[in-house]
DNA sequence: ATCTCCTATATAGATAACCTATATAGGAGG
DNA sequence: CCTCCTATATAGGTTATCTATATAGGAGAT
């Protein structure tokens, strides 16, 4: 089944900083990682990474520093700012009530679910 | 705390389907039943509701007719289709796949969960 | 009587988050 | 050489939501 994509908005900032949580990592390996985290799920394009990469670095979530591979072009690693993980723990927490109201209304409203 | 409109995206049409799963509605009155049932979470806008509800009539998963009420304007009820309960069922099976994807991300990937 | 509020539907224009397509560039293998 | 995999980048388009505005009936207050 192909995932439907206007269901997959806004989550992609929150999923790039969770990977950043752990250690730092270059675009292309964030890919990479999220296909394999999400079970096959996430197929993050590169032209949808970047420039949300460069977003974050605006706002201050994360800083860059290049660093040379062993071969191949030099990568450009990213690491999360103590800004970045202040955003991150508001969007898991946006996203945790976010998810709560979707399954309340689709499983039949507040009144059938203790708070 | 309020709610990142950013992660809020692409679900709004499958939260009114579900709505008129269970019966025939107009357009105020979805409005009032989203906030209702998600908590006091969903405050879906006029703005956004008509045009989506229109879209959904084009592309035939609900129907509509004029009822007068009581008092005041006529309103519009609108009725969810055969081919409204299929995407229905579709939009419900995405929406369970993509929150599986974004938690295996967010809990450390899909190495440390069973299918 | 007119003002404001609640109900009820509708459209125009803006914003934001993705997408595809394209460009650049190093290294490996046929 | 040509193609593929790694790696980063930008341009332009689509879609879903928002705000702002318009219309219109009925209720209650001044």
């Amino acid at each position: 089944m192909e995932l439907d994509k206007s269901l997959v908005s806004g989550s992609m900032g929150l999923l790039v900083m969770k990977l950043l949580e752990e250690k730092d990592m270059y675009g292309y390996q964030m890919i990479e990682e999220l296909k394999k985290r999400s079970d096959d799920t996430f197929h993050l394009k590169a032209g949808s990474l970047y420039p949300l990469l460069h977003g974050l670095e605006e706002k201050g979530c994360v800083c860059a520093y290049e660093q040379d591979a062993v071969t191949g072009k030099p990568r450009r690693y990213y690491h999360l700012t103590e800004q970045g993980h202040r955003t991150l723990q508001e969007k898991e927490a946006s996203w945790n009530q976010y998810t709560r109201a979707v399954n309340l209304v689709l499983k039949g409203g507040a009144c059938c679910v203790a708070g």
